[in-house]
DNA sequence: GCCAACGTTGGC
DNA sequence: GCCAACGTTGGC
């Protein structure tokens, strides 16, 4: 299978790039959306690539990239009552919800905002600006990756 | 803080 | 299986 691009977000109060590349390696945890479970259960591949995005954040942005470095496996805070992510209907037997780890790669030369995004016609099609979009993990074209890395080396003002 | 879009839940 | 109510996401 040929190499894959995801895009992931999180909100950088919660969990931030530089938290995650404080840590190496670290788990992608606290997902309860089945679509975007269902990604990482199906497509997930090892050494996939992965664009880090801030959301909740001012401006929203693309800050750093990811790979995966270990495939689905039980999310375990699914089982925690004490866990922010607590599901009591996900059975250890059975698990639900499931997580990925990620090793952090690099950051990017600057932070690529979703208004540059939208402003860029090439990256028209990414289900980042469709309409109402709220999947936190999603595929990413291998030449939308490529523009966004292109993007992170320019200036701003291009 | 607002609110549109979307997902989930639960009564029927 | 429908659908109204409710909760969440996330940009603005």
């Amino acid at each position: 299978m040929a190499k894959k691009y995801w895009l992931m977000k999180s909100e950088p109060d919660v969990w931030s790039y530089d938290d995650h590349a404080a840590e190496g390696v670290a788990e992608w945890d606290g997902i309860r959306n089945y679509q975007a479970r269902n990604f990482m259960r199906d497509d997930f591949e090892i050494g996939d690539t992965v664009l880090f995005y801030h959301s909740n954040h001012k401006p929203p942005h693309v800050a750093g990239i990811c790979e995966v470095v270990r495939e689905a496996y039980p999310d375990s805070t699914a089982f925690d009552p004490d866990a922010k992510y607590y599901d009591p209907k996900s059975d250890p037997e059975n698990p639900r919800w499931l997580m990925v780890d990620l090793k952090a790669v690099r950051k990017l030369e600057r932070p690529v905002s979703l208004a540059e995004i939208k402003a860029n016609p090439a990256l028209a099609d990414m289900r980042l600006v469709a309409r109402g979009n709220r999947l936190s993990i999603m595929p990413v074209e291998k030449a939308e990756y490529e523009e966004i890395l292109r993007m992170a080396k320019s200036d701003p003002e291009d």
